[in-house]
DNA sequence: CAAGGACTCAAACATATGTTTTAATTATGC
DNA sequence: GCATAATTAAAACATATGTTTGAGTCCTTG
């Protein structure tokens, strides 16, 4: 029926994911990814024709599931706060939501870590197109929800304060990712939780630490330096 | 004589750098590397006794000046400030040494460019010994640096202050990064430009814009954040 | 100048890879 | 229930890769 006929299709799609997090996409091969699923080698021949476009199928799935959420919890973030919602909220509602969607959940950050690892890849990607699809309504949802919230802003001065935390979010999950990936003995994983012991607590634990440095760090300075100007 | 002698590990040394900073280790392929080089194929098993070798001294080559021009930086910046050096001129010296090390010059930004892939790349990566040996001190320079302007922080709350400063630094030089490495019709490449102008601005205006930014945004987090006692 | 070592070179090796092919098998629709 | 299409399977293909080999060349050195 339906379902077995599409199996092996799932299945390459859900072992190509867990493998590509892992290793680098040209780390992989065909045929580790046909056993990790338990198919052919020709199969992924067969079902994607050719190894590339396995990969942006994997990539694209679960790009778009973090964006919908990012936007989600602007949207809610926004209307919450009715003609002008607070700044802490709108930023908290976005570190948050990248936040969980790459470190919380194992299949979150499997696709986190190797969209990453491929957005410092060399020359034009292997999907551009996901770039523009996710980066560009995020980023413009973000500097909206920013300048209902600060109409004081330029929308110049809104994207450089939006760097400035997106920048933060990155290296936050990066910052985990890189200690998760070390071994238990390893002595930079020692350096890194003897200056960060925050890195070996339970992964909410820096999720809601994390979070709440970015939004007060990144709130006090955008107040700093735009203050306020109250009605 | 010696010079001629060592010329070819030199050229391979030098081929290596820029052909790993535009493609991935495995998109390298050795003959390749010696065409570029003007050797032997035999010539980098013969120098280094295997790829990965070479490799390795790539990125050493260069990481240990970037180290030591950012160590330089801030203890002039420690120096100059007496007993208690200003905040903001140890922020702008260690993001402008980054920025400058990283984008200024073309073989500072090859290999920034390929530590920075590295640096996400699969498990222990081919040169942790790198990390530790880079990262740690200028990071502890950093730390030091930042209590003695703010002797009223705790150590771990000036790491979570660095690590929004660092993090703002590695967004601001891969952004640079990514929009240069596209292609000049590329839309994403316009949609940057045309939310962030100045991206397309010569290297040296971004670089000052950028040190500005970071620099004046996180002295107004930390500012907000930590009031300074004034004595 | 002759011997020895450092270096270069072309060729060969061994193997891993993505893809294609061709036949067998399985499910689908009339 | 059978013909047809969809899928799986095993093997072959073509090629690119890292490494090794052994002969040749050049330079240093005694």
């Amino acid at each position: 029926m339906t379902e077995d006929r599409h199996a092996t299709k799932e299945r390459l799609l859900d072992a190509a994911e867990r493998l590509f997090a892992e290793k680098s996409f040209d780390e992989v091969s065909i045929r580790e990814l046909a056993q990790a699923a338990d198919a052919n080698l020709a199969a992924v021949n067969y079902h994607f024709q050719g190894k590339e476009n396995l990969f942006s199928e994997v990539v694209r799935r679960r790009f778009l599931v973090q964006r919908d959420r990012s936007l989600a919890a602007l949207t809610k973030a926004v209307d919450a706060g009715g003609e002008r919602p607070a700044l802490d909220t709108i930023i908290r509602a976005i570190v948050d939501s990248y936040l969980q969607g790459a470190l919380a959940t194992q299949e979150g950050a499997r696709v986190m870590a190797l969209i990453a690892r491929e957005m410092h890849a060399s020359g034009p990607s292997r999907h551009v197109s996901a770039f523009g699809e996710m980066i560009a309504p995020v980023f413009a949802a973000f500097s909206a929800a920013m300048l209902r919230a600060r109409p004081n802003l330029s929308v110049d001065q809104a994207n450089w304060l939006i760097a400035s935390v997106v920048g933060q979010v990155h290296h936050f999950i990066m910052r985990r990712f890189k200690y998760e990936g070390l071994p238990a003995g390893d002595p930079v994983r020692a350096f890194m939780a003897h200056a960060f012991p925050v890195l070996g607590e339970p992964v909410d634990v820096y999720i809601a630490r994390a979070t709440d440095h970015i939004t007060r760090f990144s709130t006090a300075a955008i107040d700093a330096m735009y203050p306020e100007v109250t009605p």
